[in-house]
DNA sequence: TAGGCCATCTGGTCCT
DNA sequence: AGGACCAGATGGCCTA
């Protein structure tokens, strides 16, 4: 695949292309971030700048075509992988906050929202059913601690850790505690600590 | 300093 | 044909 770009032609971007057809195409990777704006280039470079020159100009003006449209679709991708970051935000601020404040990775987002959605609808479904048989409530409530174990929606493995250790360990839920929901009749707390046991779940796994 | 996370560029593929 | 989507590569920043 040939990706060599005219350095007679000056763009927006204040970068230079240096890749010349014999060279490895991931040599020159990434020249064109402004972040990654690299040092002034080596003598070896600059000869081949040099040899560059020369080239014809119909030669030139297909290059300064692929460029712009590479520049074009650079700036798409950016924005679509913004649009996703925005999303990502979106999702955050829907979910439980850190009591530390710490911002959620992509991955570790991901996985908390599929962990509590699962836990919303086990909670309803757990409040249904106390609504039929009451008294079997606290037959319930350990499974619903092991977060980890938690059913994957629609048999999908992606957003689960391979490490089951991790998650099937629940850090906050014990039998023996006082506070455990289990003794507890008050479905807003049921609630709360489905919550707390997500929290520490997400954080447990890494 | 190694490793994790992230933003960005890039070329290939799919879709409209 | 052009845009959307995707995955690989790369380098910067941050933290343990």
């Amino acid at each position: 695949m040939e990706t060599v770009y005219s350095d007679m032609e000056t763009s927006s971007c204040d970068f230079s292309f240096t890749h010349s057809d014999d060279e490895d195409s991931r040599s020159s990777m990434h020249p064109a971030s402004p972040a990654h704006s690299k040092a002034p280039a080596s003598p070896a470079e600059l000869q081949q700048k040099k040899r560059r020159r020369g080239r014809a100009r119909s030669d030139t003006t297909v290059h300064v075509v692929k460029k712009s449209r590479r520049l074009k679709a650079n700036d798409r991708e950016r924005n679509r992988m913004h649009n996703l970051n925005d999303a990502l935000d979106a999702l955050r601020s829907v979910l439980p906050a850190f009591p530390d404040d710490t911002k959620l990775t992509k991955i570790e987002t991901l996985r908390f929202a599929h962990n509590y959605i699962w836990a919303l609808s086990e909670t309803i479904r757990i409040a249904d059913q106390r609504q039929g048989k009451s008294r079997e409530m606290p037959l319930l409530l350990p499974s619903l601690a092991r977060l980890g174990d938690a059913p994957s929606p629609g048999g999908d493995s992606c957003s689960w850790p391979s490490d089951a250790s991790s998650s099937s360990s629940s850090p906050s839920y014990s039998h023996s505690d006082p506070g455990s929901p289990a003794n507890v009749d008050d479905f807003g707390y049921l609630q709360r600590e489905v919550l707390y046991n997500y929290n520490g779940f997400v954080a447990g796994v890494y």
